[in-house]
DNA sequence: TAGATTGTTAATCGATTAACAATC
DNA sequence: TAGATTGTTAATCGATTAACAATC
């Protein structure tokens, strides 16, 4: 299939989770509409969506939630799964893998890394704790793919070249500093305090 | 001043964090391609953006440093600053505190709220924890203007509707559960979960 | 049928980038 | 000066939305 446009691989993460709950509410069937609702966006966009993954709903029920469901999982999983591993496990690497941890998602975080030795060997929500010296290894041992990376901004740098190294293929960056990496890397990076300015400031301007 | 594209936004608070650490470099001046370089983006929009804001540099030695984290200050910090809560004193919600915590900025977090009572009168990182029930009284009382809501997906939309209520101008929301506020309140929503899958489509697919 | 819905093209909107004049 | 840079308009690109035919 074709590359699908950014905000619309956003958006269909975002309808699996939607149908997963309708689905739990027992409910079988939904038009774009209420899809639309749930979401805040318009029912076209839905429909457009829909239409760009090839799957097609019935002029009488809208679309069955159970095979959207599985549409969807067959074009943004991956079947055998995604591997992915944290670096830094402070506050908020925890909280990531707790996070993570009981979503029913084909990511799993099998992997933290941390320099800190009284984080080593330890659990988080069931995943072990390695040195980051160990990075390149592990990496390898566990055939991780993906990493997100949560240390102090000081350390990113260092962070993301290991990573590159070790031969990941995406990475989250959660850390305020950007990172560069090779273009063979996909790299998504989200700052806190960036999107809350962001609220601040069109809270107070109006939008 | 007319308000600005949203991307202008999310860039100039990008752009001063990016001068602060240029700053205490001792590099007082900064060409648009610098910056470029250090977000990834192109010199264009970065004068771009800038020239939207009023500010101009110098054919000769480009932007005074200072001056432009200045003027992006009084563009999208609010004066006399912006009071925030965090609801939800788990794991995601104290590594928020702690993440805010000593950053330079406007934005301060004054209050968390939770309902597990062995959280309560807690402080977290310096933040005073309080009962959700007394909420709208917090609110006012602390003249909190911003809530981050970090509680299990469960609790979303009652949180939100306590935080319209008690008059909340803006919301950040960390829960994966879309909400629903008067159109007077600025929401933004992010979720870890549909960010990570997005990272896996992308890394998997070629970007 | 009448009303509601989907799928899809064309138009619009917003954001980025190319082009370039001005100038140090 | 020649080369490098800024500021800004116009063109392009990508994403959203309006319009509407098809149909249950």
């Amino acid at each position: 299939m074709k590359l699908l446009p950014d905000k619309t691989v956003e958006r269909l993460s975002q309808y699996r989770r939607a149908m997963l709950k309708t689905l739990a509410s027992g409910k079988h069937h939904i038009y774009s509409h209420e899809i639309a609702n749930i979401l805040h966006i318009t029912p076209v966009q839905v429909r457009r969506d829909i239409m760009l993954i090839g799957y097609t709903g019935t002029l009488r029920h809208g679309y069955d939630v159970s095979e959207l469901i599985e549409i969807i999982g067959t074009i943004i999983d991956s079947e055998e799964g995604t591997r992915v591993a944290v670096v830094g496990a402070g506050s908020l690497g925890s909280a990531i893998i707790r996070y993570f941890n009981g979503k029913r998602t084909k990511l799993s975080i099998v992997a933290a890394f941390d320099v800190n030795p009284d984080k080593l060997n330890k659990l988080y929500a069931g995943v072990p704790c390695y040195p980051f010296e160990k990075i390149q290894e592990i990496v390898k041992q566990e055939n991780i793919q993906l990493a997100v990376i949560a240390t102090p901004a000081s350390e990113t740098a260092k962070v993301a070249e290991a990573l590159v190294n070790a031969g990941i293929k995406g990475i989250l960056n959660y850390t305020p500093s950007p990172i560069n990496v090779s273009s063979q890397v996909y790299l998504e990076e989200y700052d806190m305090v960036t999107s809350l300015e962001k609220v601040a400031y069109f809270a107070k301007h109006g939008k």
